[in-house]
DNA sequence: GTGAAAGCGCTAACAC
DNA sequence: GTGTTAGCGCTTTCAC
């Protein structure tokens, strides 16, 4: 069994009382210098270490903060969370990582995980089918510090870091217009999504400016993300099954632009078919056929999340005034 | 403030002591039914969430296994994570992740952290750079349950997972001498792991096996782990540079693939170099060139390693019988 | 069937 | 400069 030594046996080691003891480890200067070293050294020689739990039950925080997001095997979210920990890390914070997958459920039950398990702050990237967001705005409503970051709940008012998933869209569809196609289609995320209407709402734009006919039924809701290849198979065989077929397409996701590389590979027609695709893959450079994308700044958007969740956290006062920050994304072409 | 409600709480509102409402909410069968059916019914209006800190301290564990890996942006870490949360989420245990970027320091701090904050065991994949393991042998001696896997540390005694190391090198080396080539050099991770020992001695046993001449200067450590492309362009640079030249590389992972891939984009020279890596990119696919690769069961081995460590955790006798499970690795040309 | 009280490991008044 | 004590939120033994 792991039993770790305890304030007491180094009290009754040293033959003083365990308040002694504690105040020479946090090196207080009521302790006299030789009580103090001779503490310290005891307890380094037994390798003591405090017991957070009662560290936390005592000071009614815990420092560490709680991350819910889809899943770590996504370029966006593993720089993401890189930003997190290292501003995490330098505030002396701790973090723990949980993963929604992209269902409801297992997000609601992280987050209720999470918020029992005494984290003092969360930082959160709702899943692609969260609709019902009342386990959130309940536990904000109580008072739990929440940041949101990428895919956030408009009608909770706290700090938000988002993409200018607007300004992305419409650039990058307004790029491939720049080289001659005119028939772009779009495959976007889930429907409830922030991230999907804002870029919907970009590609709108693009078109309109560009005097470019907008066709309702050439955007397709991956509403799995493109996990499931079989559901971009489909999403191409519709748009592909018209008259018209687009010449190009916007895709707003990472596992979207594989899935449909994949689905394109597979079938020589479409090989031509433009893509540009939001990925922060690390390897998208190496990637044939070669692509245009827009890359998120998602080690900066963990970073700055972090920052403003510690802000809050850490804030003396109730904070009103809550700020959402919005971050460039970068097109390749 | 976020400030939860407490037994007392739920206590003072229905005129019953704490140890009521305690025994209430645990469904205990010394509870009437009515006030069981109160408490419940109060405590979920008000939302109650137990305290973890007073859990953990009263109960003297925590439900919570921590992880320490270098990097989740790095394809073999977050498939294993996925595994790894997999089996601690049917377990009701929660997972603490923490990276070690490579540095040994990170590590330790890390480590010595995650065991400060009560973690019930952990799981560790050690850093490119630790090779003093004092940190971990101290914790092990006390009785903190480890479960080492993919990088282990053969001298602490404890359950481990890892990859057949020396198999994969050896049938990948196989496989590309059985392509006709002949001059094939090694490039490989930090001399210090596990398993680069491992890989390299499967590449020597397959050019032995094969009446293939080995050059011990044909084997160059990437002690970065390919993190840094500068690193293993100086590596090329070495191995191009002698008079006779290699005809094919075995790379010993996906960080130094993808830089070799890149070092050879920039240097058509080296375009007809074979390369096969160890890689567990989820694109290696697409990516292009095409290259061979092993593919290592990483999801399995983080649910393997979760399910030792937990029968670690729980047994309720002191465990002396150790395995190591060997998982094989998969071989695509 | 319910309550009072002790105690998990720690810190911080409050003694002295 | 050091000790005593109470209390953080919870469970559990022991009373009644």
């Amino acid at each position: 069994m792991f039993k770790p030594t305890t304030l007491k046996d180094i009290a009754n080691a040293l033959d003083v009382s365990t308040s002694t003891v504690s105040r020479a480890l946090r090196n207080s200067h009521e302790i006299s210098v030789e009580t103090k070293q001779k503490v310290i050294e005891y307890a380094n020689s037994i390798n003591y270490q405090s017991n957070p739990s009662a560290l936390s039950l005592k000071a009614k925080r815990s420092y560490a903060i709680g991350v819910v997001i889809e899943d770590v095997a996504n370029s966006f979210f593993s720089q993401a969370i890189n930003g997190i920990e290292s501003v995490a890390y330098d505030n002396n914070y701790f973090v723990n990582i949980t993963q929604s997958h992209g269902s409801y459920e297992r997000e609601k039950t992280n987050v209720t995980h999470l918020a029992h398990r005494s984290i003092d702050g969360l930082l959160i990237s709702v899943s692609s089918q969260t609709n019902d967001y009342s386990h959130l705005s309940l536990l904000h409503k109580q008072g739990l510090p929440i940041v949101f970051f990428d895919r956030i709940i408009e009608n909770i008012e706290t700090f938000k870091v988002v993409t200018n998933n607007f300004k992305a869209a419409y650039d990058a569809t307004e790029a491939i217009i720049k080289q001659g196609y005119t028939k772009i289609a779009h495959l976007a995320n889930s429907p409830q999504l922030s991230i999907t209407t804002e870029r919907i709402n970009g590609y709108k734009a693009a078109l309109k400016n560009n005097d470019i006919n907008f066709r309702k039924n050439w955007i397709i809701y991956c509403r799995e993300g493109g996990k499931n290849k079989q559901e971009v198979k489909q999403a191409f065989e519709y748009l592909f099954s018209g008259e018209i077929k687009p010449d190009s397409i916007l895709v707003a996701s990472d596992r979207i632009s594989i899935s449909s590389l994949r689905v394109m590979q597979e079938n020589p027609n479409l090989s031509n078919i433009k893509i540009i695709g939001f990925s922060n893959s690390d390897v998208i450079d190496l990637i044939h056929p070669k692509i245009s994308y827009v890359r998120q700044k998602a080690f900066e958007m963990g970073q700055i999340a972090t920052s403003m969740l510690i802000k809050l956290i850490e804030s003396k006062y109730p904070i009103h005034q809550f700020d959402t920050k919005i971050l460039e994304a970068e097109l390749f072409i």
